[in-house]
RNA sequence: CGCGGGGUGGAGCAGUCCGGUAGCUCGUCGGGCUCAUAACCCGAAGGUCGAUGGUUCAAAUCCAUCCCCCGCAACCA
């Protein structure tokens, strides 16, 4: 059997509510993994990642217990997520047993095999930040962030032995270049590499909200607890056989600023528990406003759900995805997001149905007619679901978007040259059939090619097709020219993107 | 000399790795059509590809220097 499509986000660390950078890598993955359903069997994993001081100190900001904090936050993330009609196929959290056992277990396994060991970590510390400093990066004496004092630490710590991986990481970067993406993070962390690795501090003992430490010593460094998610999840070490169907990972998602974790230290972790390293790690850009970078500390994070309430979810996975292409920056502004709705969604796709369903109506009764002996665009458009499915695989959402609206604008060109009013007047029934069946199937190519990007729209458009089921179906049965059935009733119905008035723009 | 990304018609971008008519979307202007969400279709105008120098028959693309914008630097997707 081969192994199924598994797809990850980060896990999301929970110091405070989502923004739409989350519904963001969410969404993407959501659209892979509803992609590779199409093709065979699939897995979508996210979560959050609940350990760490800033946890513990956003809950006692709150007066609450650290896993209250949790317990509260969750199901913020869990309905953002159902908000943007996003289909997980598991949630882990780091604070459930099922992780927290296995974390514990690959601690000690790795101590075991010397992996893991007892050091002793001596440098500046700022208590703010939570970070170590090396002496050379020290602004005047003090921490080159924050700009508080830092204080001089002398502990016990148990480290990862992260240094010995470091040729193989690099040969591993040379044999594949492709297995980190885009180029431009494969080679800053090709450049990391070069500079060489230190071991990594593992431990931590002045705070106690993570993973006890097998036998004491402190808690488990919330990093190495995080990135272990991807595993523990689908139960390594508890259901080989589940596992070895599942892993290693199709493609991780990331974001560009935590592509070192899950490039470097990740797969050395892997390796060190004798597994393989996933086979793409795929980092992507950030949502900028106004040339910025959107975050919590900024203050300007977009808040998602009254934006999904206002332009709709699908019509923001739409944006997400075919603004800019993925693993590049791209700045978000409204207005953006109502130009695309009105030119792509509303003008080009939504009133290609409208106008279809509207003359099927009006010269058929509503009744897809016969179906033509032959048709162009069985032919023109014969390789049109490959190449979407090729650029989806291939993460580049623009360019499958793009692709998908060729047949958008033959089908609204189509109908210019033909002249479906003429035919009807002329008594060419035969030919205005013809045509319209043309129009109601290629209506059903785009509600499947485009189910992936936007499941609700798209639901809703096969309804007014006359469709019942099937709209999720393998691509290679659903997507052969002349799949609907003469007969069917169209429904019509809602206009499915309505226009969007623009806030009056002075600038 | 910390690391990295970017500067292409009015706006936003692709193209740069593997030199050889500068492409797309939006906007603007003109025309067509009337089935449709003033939507759709056709056509046009508009760019010395950040600057300078170099390599070459040929540079947005390769090399060098410089200017400007931005991100990262062990807990922001």
């Amino acid at each position: 059997m081969s192994r199924a499509f598994y797809v990850t986000t980060p896990i999301y660390y929970i110091s405070g509510n989502p923004h739409i950078g989350h519904a963001y890598t969410t969404v993407v993955a959501d659209v892979l993994a509803r992609t590779a359903r199409t093709a065979g069997p699939a897995f979508f994993l996210t979560g959050t990642d609940e350990h760490g001081q800033k946890v513990a100190n956003a809950a006692a900001e709150h007066g609450v217990s650290p896993q209250q904090w949790c317990d509260e936050l969750v199901p913020r993330w869990q309905s953002l997520f159902a908000a943007y009609h996003v289909e997980y196929d598991d949630f882990i959290r780091t604070t459930q047993p099922r992780h927290e056992v296995k974390v514990q277990r690959v601690f000690d396994r790795l101590r075991e095999s010397g992996d893991i060991y007892l050091g002793k970590y001596e440098g500046w510390y700022c208590v703010n930040d939570e970070t170590f400093w090396l002496e050379s990066k020290l602004v005047e004496g003090r921490c080159p962030t924050c700009g508080r004092e830092v204080t001089w630490i002398s502990e016990d710590d148990w480290f990862f032995r992260l240094s010995k991986y470091r040729d193989r990481l690099l040969a591993h970067f040379k044999a594949n270049p492709d297995w980190v993406r885009p180029r431009s993070v494969y080679n800053e962390m090709v450049a990391i590499l070069e500079e060489g690795l230190d071991d990594l501090s593992i431990s931590r003992s002045n705070f106690d909200w993570g993973i006890p430490i097998p036998g004491g010593g402190g808690v488990i460094y919330v990093w190495f607890d995080a990135l272990l998610n991807y595993i523990t999840a689908i139960d390594w070490s508890e259901n080989d056989e589940r596992f070895r169907s599942l892993w290693p990972a199709s493609v991780q998602l990331v974001g560009k600023e935590i592509a070192r974790f899950h490039t470097i230290i990740w797969p050395a972790i892997l390796w060190a528990l004798g597994e393989a390293a996933p086979e793409m790690v795929f980092a992507h850009g950030w949502i900028t406003v106004d040339g910025q970078k959107m975050g919590k500390s900024l203050g300007n994070a977009v808040e998602p759900f009254a934006l999904a309430d206002r332009f709709g979810a699908d019509t923001l996975r739409y944006f997400l995805l075919r603004e800019a292409p993925f693993g590049s920056d791209f700045s978000y502004s409204e207005e953006k997001i109502a130009q695309r709705r009105n030119s792509d969604l509303g003008n080009d796709f939504g009133n290609l149905l409208n106008r279809s369903l509207t003359m099927v109506k009006k010269y058929r009764d509503g009744v897809v007619p016969v179906r033509p002996i032959e048709s162009t665009f069985a032919t023109r458009f014969a390789d049109l679901p490959q190449r979407v499915r090729a650029a989806i695989f291939a993460l580049d959402f623009r360019g499958a978007l793009e692709t998908v609206w060729e047949l958008v604008t033959a089908l609204n060109r189509e109908i210019e040259e033909r002249k479906p009013w003429t035919l009807a007047k002329s008594g060419s029934a035969g030919e205005l059939d013809a045509l319209l069946y043309d129009l109601c199937e290629g209506l059903r190519w785009l509600a499947i090619l485009l189910h992936p990007f936007m499941p609700e729209r798209t639901a809703a458009m096969w309804a007014q097709l006359g469709l019942v089921e099937g709209i999720g179906d393998d691509w290679n049965t659903s997507l052969r020219w002349g799949g609907i059935e003469p007969g069917t009733r169209v429904n019509g119905g809602e206009v499915l993107f309505p226009r969007l008035e623009l806030a009056e723009s002075t600038s």
